[in-house]
DNA sequence: CAAATAATTTAGTCTTATCTAAAATTTATT
DNA sequence: AATAAATTTTAGATAAGACTAAATTATTTG
């Protein structure tokens, strides 16, 4: 199917705001991840569910189908493919890549994708350390990671813990935490490992201990 | 300037058909070459006649100004530099990288093409044998060969000649060949090396001897 | 649980790039 | 040079993707 550049940008944003535990994602984050209005946003959600690219129900959000994820993934391989590309041979720093891979990743052509994977050595890991789908769409889901692995400046959005019991929950949910609540990393305390953050527009600071059980997905 | 794809392709495209002596491109010549209608050619030498990168004057056609031409050739750069990279370092033949390299070609990053070139050793031709304009736009005219250096298949816009005595002239008019007029090359001949072509849908042949002080533009 | 608030969708516009059909202009021909 | 033919432009539509403002549906709160 040859679909548009705004078209495959939606289904990758989609992929990225996906997270358990339902894997449905509200109009609003979309627009707010790609800068758009929820107008638009909603337009093209119609525009992808007829093309059953994702299951959509007004106002119930949107998740993709088994094609749209893997057209999503696809994409997310050329961009880290690219990324690989542009720092390993032709010398550029991680930070000055991701524009560019947001350019190259929407070039059509699985052979070019391939034969850049051979050239580059099968690359498992992008400059940023995130993992690189194979061929068939497959890798290591490294995407969620530790509250404490974090770095200042990144947004995330909380999808997990690694421990349940209830008096860890309860502080939790006192402070404001909750699975798929956006949060934005302020700093991490260098004397006793807490960490700043925001949760809807709340500034609060976490412990180590605590933090380290919290597990995220960058956005 | 930011240009669309669309402008970006017009640019190239006038580059392409712009040929001596008068260096004006017509209307249908663009429509024709982009596969597009001469309405909307119209409409797009408006808004860059607006923009200020081609001279345009109603039912007269368009040539490049400076900066469109320098566009238009930086343009020329990156495909080709993208053509090198797609066959030297991917192992891709020649034929099987220009559509890839028309996506290519649109990417915005001066850094990305400078580092590019330089990690192709500063290539001066591309796998086509076409020269590669450097950073500043300059490069050999090598898009201006004999005839006699045609491939069956290609298409060519007559562009000079070599000789310009009378009974040449007169032979070629007689012939029905003149500058501007587009040909197409049908094969050469083995034995007397003579060259078999069309112009306005009429087949013809034509000596090596006459062939070789013909000057074309591949298009 | 009803009212207030938030989220989402609809309705109506705008821009870009395309098209066809009709009108205008230029070029060629007799 | 007048008319025919070819070229080019204008006029009016369409589709994609975006927007704002208004209406609708869902969620939260007192």
């Amino acid at each position: 199917m040859e679909l548009t550049y705004a078209e495959e940008n939606y289904l990758k944003a989609i992929l990225r705001l996906t997270v358990p535990p339902d894997y449905t994602v509200s109009t609003n984050s979309i627009a707010a991840h790609l800068g758009s209005s929820a107008a638009s946003v909603t337009d093209m959600l119609k525009k992808l569910g007829e093309k059953e690219l994702i299951l959509y129900q007004r106002y119930k959000g949107a998740s993709l189908s088994e094609t749209g994820n893997r057209i999503a993934t696809s994409l997310v391989r050329k961009h880290r493919l690219w990324e690989v590309f542009l720092v390993q041979s032709l010398g550029m720093t991680w930070d000055e890549v991701h524009d560019i891979a947001e350019e190259l990743e929407h070039i059509k052509s699985d052979q070019l994708i391939e034969r850049l994977d051979a050239f580059l050595g099968y690359p498992k890991y992008d400059p940023h350390g995130d993992p690189i789908p194979n061929a068939k769409g497959k890798y290591t889901l490294r995407s969620q990671i530790q509250l404490t692995e974090s770095v200042p400046g990144q947004e995330a959005i909380v999808i997990g813990v690694r421990e349940s019991d209830n008096s860890f929950l309860r502080h939790l949910s006192e402070k404001g935490v909750a699975i798929g609540k956006t949060i934005k990393i302020i700093g991490h305390d260098l004397y006793d490992q807490s960490i700043r953050l925001t949760i809807d527009n709340q500034e609060l600071s976490l412990s180590g201990k605590v933090a380290q059980n919290i597990l995220i997905k960058l956005i």
